[in-house]
DNA sequence: GTCCAGGCTCTTT
DNA sequence: AAAGAGCATGGA
């Protein structure tokens, strides 16, 4: 599969915070989605092996035209133009709702490199084991059922501190009949609400697990680094963030967040 | 040693 | 409704 567009850079989308299972590897990545894992490299264009083209172009968003939405921020406002262009490679991956769950609830006032730690060991504890790129091993995010039998403590063990029990509550819930995979047939509030009703998943969380596992690109997820840009390049009140956000960047939000959220972590 | 990380829950005003 | 304390863990 070959990738050749102005909006897609590689480096741009593992790096925007948005998947945690881009290891860098060679050249390129050992990125693992889709139950595959693929070595992924940019030069000319991007380019992997896999015999599943259509799957991982939906997972990529290709149908979508990345241009237009960026030309509309690029015009709105100096701020928006400095940040779209920085990253104007990034684009919204259209990933797993259970693993979204997870990884969200995991990623609360924590930082990214325990958060991808704590995948990790979860993957290769738990998920099925994949095709090895290299001789390296490479494990699936685990499904639902492989996590029936956890206990609190195996959740704790994977190094995600007191978030151990709502993952554990989760699981649960599942048990119980909650059904994630149901829940994209709902509309975005019902869905915020049916997220929010999991322990560990407030606001900001459940806007990220409704933008990159439900694709409702419209959500703002505001989190200590947007606050910092929108702040400083609007000159907002802390409490005047969420209603600015939802107005402003109009049904493209996420997308926006995205932008602003890689220009903030690299020019804060 | 102290502070902080893509916040949330629970308690107190 | 709003504000504050507490929270596991590892790295800076």
């Amino acid at each position: 599969m070959i990738i050749n567009n102005e909006h897609f850079n590689l480096h741009q989308i593992a790096d925007s915070g948005q998947a945690f299972r881009f290891y860098p590897h060679k050249e390129g990545y050992i990125l693992i989605a889709n139950h595959e894992a693929v070595y992924i490299r940019e030069d000319e264009g991007v380019s992997f092996k896999t015999e599943q083209a259509s799957v991982w172009s939906n997972y990529f968003d290709l149908d979508k035209d990345y241009k237009i939405i960026a030309d509309y921020f690029i015009q709105k406002d100096a701020y928006l133009k400095e940040a779209v262009t920085f990253g104007r490679g990034i684009r919204i991956l259209k990933q797993d709702p259970f693993e979204m769950i997870v990884t969200f609830i995991i990623s609360a006032n924590n930082n990214i490199k325990r958060i991808t730690s704590a995948i990790e060991k979860l993957c290769q504890r738990y998920g099925d084991e994949l095709n090895t790129i290299d001789g390296i091993k490479c494990y699936d995010f685990p499904r639902p059922e492989q996590l029936y039998d956890l206990s609190i403590e195996d959740f704790r063990d994977l190094g995600v501190g007191y978030r151990d029990r709502y993952l554990f509550l989760l699981i649960e819930d599942i048990k119980a009949g909650f059904d994630c995979y149901k829940l994209v047939s709902l509309n975005d509030s019902e869905l915020k609400a049916a997220l929010l009703r999991l322990k560990g998943v407030g606001e900001k969380v459940a806007n990220c697990i409704m933008l990159f596992g439900y694709y409702r690109i419209d959500g703002f997820p505001i989190d200590t680094w947007i606050k910092k840009v929108l702040i400083q390049a609007y000159d907002l009140e802390e409490k005047a963030l969420k209603e600015f956000a939802e107005n402003y960047f109009s049904k493209y939000g996420g997308i926006a967040q995205q932008y602003l959220f890689y220009y903030g972590r690299y020019n804060l």
